[in-house]
DNA sequence: TCCAACTTTAGATTTAGTCTAAATAGTGTG
DNA sequence: CACACTATTTAGACTAAATCTAAAGTTGGA
């Protein structure tokens, strides 16, 4: 319990973000629940212990402790918005800073490891994203930028 | 050019997905722009030159195509949705009939060979997510399903 | 203590995506 | 070819998710 208050704090000050109320909540909550929340499902959750929490500060929230590390964003279900026509097999290349995709070409998988790792589950599909600076942004010739969420 | 036509009628034609005008559309400005588009997007260009053509039609013909394998769903930017705070290394299962999330304990990736795909792009970070039938679904326990975009 | 920068708040606003009911198009059968 | 049946498209209303805004509240450092 307080074993792991002391490792949030811990996380805080490594990371160098700030440590607010609305933040450590959000994180604990995260930390706690294992399972992988909407902004709303947390919003819903803190807020009925820390009745005056702002949607908007989740979001925030959210957002500084993606950009720090400490939590993962993952895309699931419908949150696809972007498509691909190819027909050739390819992984992609997102730009931390401008949010550009890129193709990258196609590398092999550790089959074995991966069927151990699927357990027993049927796998149809496999999505490898690199993450990281493209070139453009890398050369200073950065355009813009849509943080992440 | 007619060729891209022609390699396009074959791929309904494999997939067994009904043609029509609208999809043929969307598939084809997908092939030719190699660009990770949104929905957005493809409305906006389709509309251009195939003036009435609804919003709607975009988002069922991309489920479909989506749905038959021709076109590929990437989640890019914002489109996040959910959030995972864990501190461990893990990879990602998610079940194309129940969107459900799932932990995938690590396993490494051919370091070599992605360092070849990225070029010189600097990598942060590599996310990698299987799709497939959970177990649970599997089993038939289906409890139902969202599908994905 | 005071200041400046940062954070939070509530609620309005924007945006993406879905839903609906009606019209249209396509398919197979006799 | 006519029929019935099913799938698809359409416009626009609707919903839900995420962002934005301006004001209020915190915080840490000089």
């Amino acid at each position: 319990m307080s074993d792991v208050k002391a490792q949030l704090q811990e996380a805080f000050e490594r990371t160098g973000l700030r440590q607010t109320p609305q933040r450590y909540d959000v994180l604990a909550w995260l930390v706690r629940h294992r399972k992988h929340a909407t902004a709303e499902e947390i919003f819903d959750a803190v807020n009925r212990t820390n009745q005056r929490l702002s949607r908007a500060t989740v979001y925030n929230a959210l957002h500084a402790l993606v950009e720090s590390g400490l939590v993962r964003p993952v895309a699931g279900e419908g949150a696809a918005a972007r498509f691909d026509a190819t027909l050739d097999r390819h992984h992609h290349f997102i730009c931390d800073r401008c949010g550009s995709i890129e193709d990258l070409t196609w590398f092999d998988l550790p089959s074995k490891a991966m069927q151990a790792a699927a357990g027993g589950r049927s796998v149809r599909q496999v999505e490898i994203t690199l993450h990281g600076i493209c070139q453009r942004c890398a050369r200073g010739k950065t355009k813009q930028a849509t943080a992440s969420v």
